[in-house]
DNA sequence: TTGAGAACAACTCAATCTGAGAACAACTTA
DNA sequence: TAAGTTGTTCTCAGATTGAGTTGTTCTCAA
């Protein structure tokens, strides 16, 4: 049999079903506050639990760019504010179990996103937020999304160590207390400002001057702070190390 | 419409036929070289090529388990070696026109191994050996497979800098030097044997020792070495750096 | 207008870690 | 027995880190 004859012979429906999905962890940076996506589910399984935004890949969509179509279609966001968003692969749930309805496969995804407008509720979702992570629900997220979440928020501060995406939480230029201030509200604990300020100049390609200063000085009062931009580095050597885990 | 009504009303064939599969990128080190396990197709699409091991996922199989599955199919081999294999999820690969048949999503897995047997080819392969990462035949690889080895690969050099798995190359007794032998393969550089002694020794849970020393010296010459176990530790701190990328 | 407080940015200094090499004893093979 | 190899420990200069200080610029409120 050639390969012509083989594959004319091919039938799909021959091998189990199983249902491919994409679910989004994406997060961002509110009021000094880490905030995570969520959508409150409209429909059953679990009809009124929180839910990661997501849904089934379509045929002829990268895994990548389904879930950037399902975090447009969540926040109500077109491409340009949408292309400044980080998006990686996080990893994939199929635990047999893991939906009552069927064989469900799901490729999580991480994303880190600035401020970004409140979410638009839309006919899958009953309700779309932002919600702090403190705040997080546990006993009512849907699916296996809980460790989804946890998993998420792992490798969000494992990324900040070792590459330059805490920019990606900022607007295009920003200063070294905002970039401190991300890490501190992803990691948990205050960083020596100092000591900070001198790590995040010395790592090569980390973030570039744009010469320019803020308008105003901090609100509580101080000098005005130079402003920087993400240079074009894609790890940090060496890299911000939490001294503690 | 309550959750009863609603799955007993679900219909799989409804969605969109996907096909689910896992391939295991395993290494292991024989005689001083990084070695990937290929099989090489038997039948199209890309028969006669090299491929990773791999195949469908079954229904109720956990996605690890079937990865577990499939790598003992290869190598041939039984529960208890395989209890000391490594293996942990890589990344998922499922650009639409990866696989001729059908949208094929597949869930690739990472397994760091002892030096184990030679494989045994099976009904699905004509073939199966252990390669040299240095003789990779990247023109004649199956599907994407170039590209998920090259994940793995670096997925591995990653995980030696922040994590104890290169003790899973080796027996569950060791030497340092036979330790800084799976670094230097793994990162295709030499170490410094001094600094690379004092720095395991000095992370703490990295190795423990039996007590006890090799009973001979070196091939070529040499004191008797101390032998160590792996200790309890699951993360490096601090990491063993590469000092450049 | 001025004083108090805040915070950006630069500096200091001791403690620790790293890279490079040397020393030395214990072993091998020839 | 001699020559060479290797496991292990030590030395030391240079770099990095943690903690704190200083000086200046700014905001807010009295």
């Amino acid at each position: 049999m050639n390969e012509q004859d083989f594959l004319a012979g091919y039938d799909p429906r021959d091998y189990p079903a199983v249902a491919v999905t994409v679910d989004v962890v994406a997060l961002t940076i509110r009021e000094g506050a880490l905030h995570l996506l969520l959508i409150r589910r409209a429909a059953p399984p679990y009809a009124g639990h929180w839910a990661l935004p997501g849904g089934f890949v379509r045929p002829d969509e990268d895994l990548l760019a389904g879930a950037r179509r399902e975090l447009a279609e969540e926040t109500g966001l077109g491409g340009e504010r949408l292309g400044r968003v980080h998006l990686e692969q996080l990893g994939t749930y199929g635990d047999p179990d893991r939906d009552p309805r069927m064989r469900v496969v799901s490729i999580a995804h991480l994303a880190f996103a600035p401020d970004l407008p409140d979410p638009v509720a839309d006919t899958d979702a009953a309700d779309a937020i932002w919600l702090p992570v403190t705040a997080l629900p546990n006993r009512q997220l849907a699916f296996d999304h809980a460790r989804i979440i946890d998993d998420g928020l792992e490798r969000a501060r494992a990324k900040l160590e070792y590459t330059p995406l805490a920019t990606r939480f900022l607007a295009p230029e920003f200063t070294v207390t905002e970039l401190r201030a991300v890490y501190e509200t992803v990691w948990g604990e205050p960083l020596h400002a100092g000591n900070f300020h001198r790590k995040v100049l010395s790592v090569p390609g980390f973030v570039e001057s744009t010469g320019a200063s803020t308008e105003r000085g901090g609100a509580r009062g101080g000098p005005r702070a130079k402003l920087y931009r993400p240079g074009t580095a894609r790890l940090l050597h060496p890299a911000l190390l939490r001294t503690l885990r």
